[in-house]
DNA sequence: TTATCGTGTGTGTGCGCACACATTATTGCT
DNA sequence: AGCAATAATGTGTGCGCACACACACGATAA
């Protein structure tokens, strides 16, 4: 459509307006001294003819460098959260030829206190652009304040938080991660069996938004279908097997009704664990997330169901929309849910090589 | 890790191997004469420095011209084909600062003939590249070997030809797609339910590699989870609606017993649109496909499930590894599998906008 | 010898842009 | 009026590369 505008060159819109390519470079970046007849006059031909700078000589001749930061919470091998590092190393990589660095910085995600502390001398270097994961609500809204002030732009992956200014969001509508859980399970269970709802507790961190997000939709969804067994809680422990062994064997027994587990985040496996051990087949199990001792549960059959949500591809698209911004003045839709994918034994092998 | 390399300029190579840019250029070129001594001396400097060009400064000072051309049937707004169609755009619009242009050329999928028409003349102007839809086994046979001889890369999208010389493969495994379709669809009948397949049938066509595979896998998987149920078989026109809901409804009255239906194509919507006017809620149906047609109709809650296979991305990603080919000398895998996606009711909005 | 060719090699120009610098126009001030 | 200070504008250089061209040299033929 506009391919007959894409050769207009800088020198074309300078011949046109009559001025030199320098007045012209001054009213594109907004640098320098320009008369305000010939600003408008310049301005407007830029408008009209569409003009589109060329990347390739743009980024050849600017020595400019962009700075990123990327906040997320640190990660053995193989957790959840690798998955969005290394979608910003996907983006780092292939931005790399347009000057562009990113500094990684890591929280411990079960103590705020360590995302305070590195946020604390964030902006003692240069930075253009941050790209937030936001676990601790009222942490990331204190720093989007602070950033605010600087007017350094900011994205937030993981869950949005509403009332900011952030440039983008990129994640899910948990609620409705919960709605699909509800769904993948009940249509594998008899209509009036139980269910049972693990939580896996930290000691000294409160439930994630995430997750009370899912069992919300998860639970809204039961009532809505008409479901009419029971719904079960427990609380695992992430590190004591043997206590949550004791405490399922417990329930289980007192509750041979139940037939179908679910677990609303990435630690599904340890529940699946022990039905594994149990060799308890006939009990469906649905969880979250892609990661491998998922998917090695799941593709035994242990695991029913998996959601994910795509990590890799909001840690991709959330650097690149800084660029998009910051490099090719286009901005990207405020919010962006990602998919939400349905991840069964058939279907798995196609998603763990496929990530972006 | 090459980081410390990415600097190294022609320049620098020349100083190093005491020649001047024209000889190092000529040896990356391989164009023009250069004596055997230098050469080699160049072509160990370049390879122990994992000499890398700058493709910026390549893009803007080089006035070669790509081109690609694209051979998929035409569609009417709406139809699957359209999809495969966009990523195809989408990847020339992001290519085109490095002076890539993309002819597309359409063939009827209902008639091999029109293939062969439009690939007779193919050659008549330069074609660096082609990506080809392989609905004609022969006829891709025969323009594949055509290629060959020019040394023309190609590309096959849809699904796989084996034992030829493709550059790479972007699409699914048709067998697995089957697969899931079946696991879908027992998941929500009830066991000893019967199984109806539809197929459309057009003049003079036979069916289609990929619905044969589709239907392998659909009936492979029955076998091995110990289906009892009837499968019964029906055939309907793509655009006799009349005839269509005779038949079903001779079909339906008939063998009362049928809970399960699939269609193994896009085409599910035919069936869809006979269930939603007869209200047959009870009935569910999976089929194939992220198209509008079908959407509307999972939304309602008629079609039970979709499996899809990302078209977009294997026209976008088809046109992508032509261009990571010719233009950054790195090649691809020869087989790219793209995830099967499965759509519910609950999790299709956000597979709506999110096709690449 | 001189003219002609082929082969190897080096130099120069420009792609479109950013940015430093040089130059000119305009204003304020004594 | 004259001169500095400042605003406005124009010019030049280089980013890294591709590619056309100029040049040097030896071999060969006239």
């Amino acid at each position: 459509m506009d391919k007959e505008f894409s050769n207009i060159r800088i020198v074309d819109i300078a011949k046109m307006a009559g001025v030199s390519v320098g007045t012209v470079d001054r009213v594109i970046h907004n640098r320098g001294r320009v008369s305000e007849e010939n600003r408008k006059k310049v301005q407007a031909i830029l408008e009209m003819v569409h003009y589109q700078p060329n990347l390739m000589a743009r980024s050849l001749a600017s020595k400019k460098q962009y700075h990123f930061v990327a906040i997320t919470p640190s990660f053995a091998q193989g957790e959840y959260w690798e998955a969005i590092s290394e979608g910003i190393d996907k983006a780092a990589s292939e931005m790399e030829s347009y000057n562009i660095t990113i500094t990684k910085l890591f929280f411990d995600q079960y103590n705020n206190k360590t995302f305070d502390d590195i946020v604390r001398n964030l902006l003692d270097e240069k930075v253009d652009g941050v790209l937030i994961a936001t676990l601790f609500t009222d942490s990331v809204i204190r720093l989007s304040r602070e950033l605010d002030r600087f007017e350094i732009p900011y994205i937030y992956v993981d869950s949005n938080i509403e009332g900011q200014h952030q440039l983008a969001y990129f994640g899910t509508e948990s609620y409705d991660a919960g709605v699909i859980a509800a769904r993948l399970l009940t249509d594998r269970i008899s209509p009036a069996s139980d269910i049972l709802m693990a939580r896996i507790v930290h000691s000294g961190k409160n439930d994630s938004n995430q997750g009370r997000n899912r069992r919300e939709g998860f639970c809204r969804y039961l009532k809505e279908m008409g479901f009419t067994g029971n719904l079960h809680e427990v609380e695992l422990k992430i590190n004591d097997s043997v206590y949550n062994f004791t405490k399922l064997d417990e329930i289980f027994e007192s509750n041979p009704n139940i037939e179908g587990t679910v677990i609303f985040n990435s630690t599904c496996y340890i529940l699946g664990n022990y039905l594994k051990a149990r060799a308890m087949q006939s009990v469906k199990l649905v969880g979250y997330d892609l990661i491998e001792r998922n998917t090695q549960l799941l593709s035994e059959g242990v695991i029913t169901a998996l959601v994910a949500q795509r990590p890799e591809r909001q840690g991709y698209e959330g650097i690149k929309s800084l660029c998009n911004h910051l490099l090719f003045k286009q901005h990207s839709e405020k919010v962006n849910l990602m998919p939400i994918d349905i991840l069964l034994k058939e279907n798995l092998k196609y998603y763990l090589n496929n990530k972006l």
